[in-house]
DNA sequence: GGGTCACCAGTTTTT
DNA sequence: CTGGTGACCC
């Protein structure tokens, strides 16, 4: 069990919160998570609350997982039991799982993700305009996902004359709902969006679940979009028990839908809620909490807190100002070797954050040439990879035959003989006669226009899927038909085809592996195995999803960290490296000039700001280069917002870099030289 | 059916 | 400077 004691007056008082609706705002590292974490434990032992009746809500796995864990060693893990703490996206999965039929889709549904989704508008929009490309594509399905982060549905969706992509988006949206829904699919935003819809349209089904869950948990509430908050007023009408635990001032996906006047109107839309603000913070120095609160004061739309700590002052904030972006990459390496020298730090102990992933680069190119490890988070995700999609393409089919994206494209991978020309004339045939592609398939024989040889393509196709098919109800045996089912494909010598770099191709063809060692410690943790769980998991990128657990194991070791303002939400790190402070970058030039957010690009910095726990070192460029030539670029506004005495404002001083002239000029003498070395005349 | 070349655009992204 | 895309050609 925990101490009451061990907690501050604030967080005990939300702790022992008992009954109605709660607000907490939690500043950064204001110890937030143990606070939730507590107030479950408090709920099972104190109040002897059933842990059925709890409710947990949160955005990642990661948080979910670590949440469940803090619970599990607070109360013992047979007290848990029963207990519900999972992301927004499971929960509506589970739910779907035992409902979706009531909304006219089957309990085998595939979950799209986002190559899927492109894909399929991809193939709508050229059906409705000759000339669209991938780029229109994109456009439209944002769109489509702002729709349903909205709760617009495909029938509701009101297009905005002026604007050519909405007018588009009014004629895609509506096909591409009735293409998944032909094809047993859902896409993520449709998880959320239908268990809505379900609840409005069956309110036996929610009185259950209102029923059950008592006391529900939601926390980064701040990152709620308007589904999430209706799944929420839908969930906790009843008992009326709901919290709510978030930071306005870490909003920062509001380009997902996210909206920050949720947490800013909880206790207006929640009457006699009460409101809890944690404002010690147990993480950074206090000049570092100085300048990260004057920064975001600057923000008008806000719940005015204050981060304060109780220990000392610590080292000033720097601002150092470089010439270029390899100077910048420089100076942090020398910052790192003599910080580390100095303080007996270890590399895990920095992060470089960036606004943007590109600028990773410079910092790679001279981590590597210094020979200093390093991670880098983000970028390509593991599932996201063509090679890894492609297999699982494979399973999401024998699970969902009527899943056409996915049956597309394994239809000719490996190539097998089944080309665009006959493919087309299947999509066409498929939709003339308004049958599914998979019966089509299956009597390739009646079908006109197609050669002998495509036809015993097709046969053989079938049946291989047919044969798997079978061969995966056995779930104990799931990671034996894999294997057999990758060497039959000859997968290993497609990869090894494609790509002209062997070592390139070894690697994709390690990563087919790797969905297989997924595969086989999906069934290790599973009491129930099926293949449809385990793409499940592969769809949420549940627990033991590989790029996550790479991620976490690139973590343990000793290694500077790499990584977006946006994924470092939730970090610290003992010194940090705020990087590219120049406006354009941070504030990103998006954000002046298109959606004029800068409160959020504000809320950004503010976060990347608080992940320092002894030393932030802010800093940027006076020139860069950008898509090769270089350009002049202009200090951050918000640098002008920290208060000087707290700011020690630093320049690098480097040898002048030598122009390109100079360098030219400086060869040429070489050269010069040399030839008369040789006697050269 | 597949490979090559020219052109274009270039945030963030928990699921 | 890059990577990704689509048109075009063999």
């Amino acid at each position: 069990m925990f101490d009451l004691n061990s907690l501050n007056p604030q967080q005990r008082q939300a702790v022992e919160h008992d009954l109605g609706p709660l607000l907490l705002l939690a500043g950064a590292g204001s110890g937030k998570t143990r606070v939730i974490t507590c107030r479950i434990s408090y709920l099972l032992q104190q109040r002897q609350v059933a842990a059925t009746q709890i409710l947990a809500m949160t955005f990642t796995n990661k948080s979910a997982r670590e949440m469940r864990e803090r619970v599990e060693q607070m109360v013992g893990r047979k007290a848990c039991k029963g207990m519900v703490i999972s992301t927004f996206h499971s929960l509506c999965v589970r739910i779907l799982k035992s409902h979706i039929e009531k909304l006219g889709y089957k309990k085998n549904f595939s979950i799209y993700a986002a190559s899927d989704q492109q894909r399929l508008v991809r193939d709508l929009l050229r059906d409705l305009v000759a000339d669209s490309s991938a780029k229109d594509a994109d456009r439209i399905l944002w769109q489509i996902s702002a729709a349903k982060n909205r709760l617009v549905s495909a029938a509701g969706f009101k297009p905005d004359i002026n604007n050519p992509d909405s007018c588009l988006t009014a004629e895609v949206y509506p096909r591409y709902q009735k293409a998944l829904k032909a094809y047993n699919a859902v896409d993520f935003d449709d998880l959320l969006m239908l268990v809505v819809q379900l609840f409005d349209e069956h309110p036996k089904v929610l009185a259950d679940y209102q029923q059950r869950f008592v006391y529900q948990m939601v926390d980064e509430y701040q990152d709620t979009n308007p589904v999430q908050y209706r799944l929420l007023r839908q969930l906790s009408c009843v008992h009326g028990n709901l919290c709510v635990v978030g930071d306005d001032d870490q909003s920062i996906y509001g380009f997902r839908g996210a909206d920050i006047s949720t947490i800013l109107n909880f206790e207006k839309d929640f009457p006699g809620t009460k409101v809890i603000k944690l404002e010690q913070n147990y993480r950074s120095t206090g000049n570092i909490l100085a300048s990260a609160n004057a920064v975001i004061c600057n923000n008008n739309k806000r719940r005015v807190k204050a981060l304060w700590t109780a220990d000392g002052d610590g080292e000033k904030v720097e601002y150092l100002l470089c010439e270029d972006d390899e100077d910048e990459a420089r100076q942090v390496m020398e910052r790192i070797h003599s910080e580390r020298f100095k303080r007996k730090l270890e590399y895990r102990d920095f992060a470089i954050l960036y606004r943007t992933n590109n600028q990773s680069r410079s910092f790679e190119e001279q981590l590597r040439y210094e020979d200093i490890p390093y991670v880098l988070i983000g970028g390509q995700k593991f599932f996201d990879r063509k090679e890894v999609k492609d297999l699982v393409a494979y399973l999401k089919v024998l699970i969902n035959p009527f899943d056409e994206v996915n049956l597309l494209r394994i239809l000719n991978y490996p190539r097998r003989g089944i080309g665009g020309t006959s493919a087309d004339r299947l999509i066409r045939l498929s939709a003339e006669s308004e049958r599914p592609l998979w019966e089509l398939l299956q009597q390739a024989v009646m079908i006109e226009d197609l050669s002998a040889k495509v036809v015993g393509a097709i046969d053989n196709f079938a049946d291989l899927l047919k044969r798997y098919r079978q061969r995966f109800t056995k779930p104990l045996q799931m990671v034996e038909t894999l294997r057999d089912l990758v060497k039959e494909l000859k997968l290993d010598e497609e990869l090894y085809r494609q790509e002209n770099d062997p070592q390139k191709a070894r690697r994709r063809v390690e990563n087919q592996a790797e969905v297989i060692n997924s595969m086989a410690s999906y069934l290790e943790r599973e009491s129930e195995p099926t293949l449809a769980g385990f793409l499940e998991r592969v769809s949420l990128l549940d627990d033991d999803n590989i790029g996550r657990n790479d991620k976490e194991k690139k973590l343990a070791q000793d290694a500077v960290t790499l990584m977006s303002l946006h994924s470092s939400k939730g970090l610290e790190f003992p010194v940090v490296f705020l990087v590219g402070m120049e406006e354009e970058t941070l504030p990103h030039k998006k954000s002046i000039y298109e959606t004029f957010d800068i409160d959020e690009e504000r809320r950004l910095c503010y976060v990347g700001m608080t992940r320092a726990r002894m030393q932030l070192v802010l800093i940027g460029a006076r020139k860069r280069r950008r898509y090769g030539s270089l350009t002049q670029r202009d200090p951050s506004r918000f640098l002008s917002e920290i208060p000087e005495e707290v700011l020690l404002r630093l320049s690098s001083e480097v040898p002048r870099e030598s122009s390109e002239t100079e360098k030219e000029q400086l060869a040429d003498s070489f050269f010069a030289g040399i030839s008369n070395l040789f006697g050269d005349s």
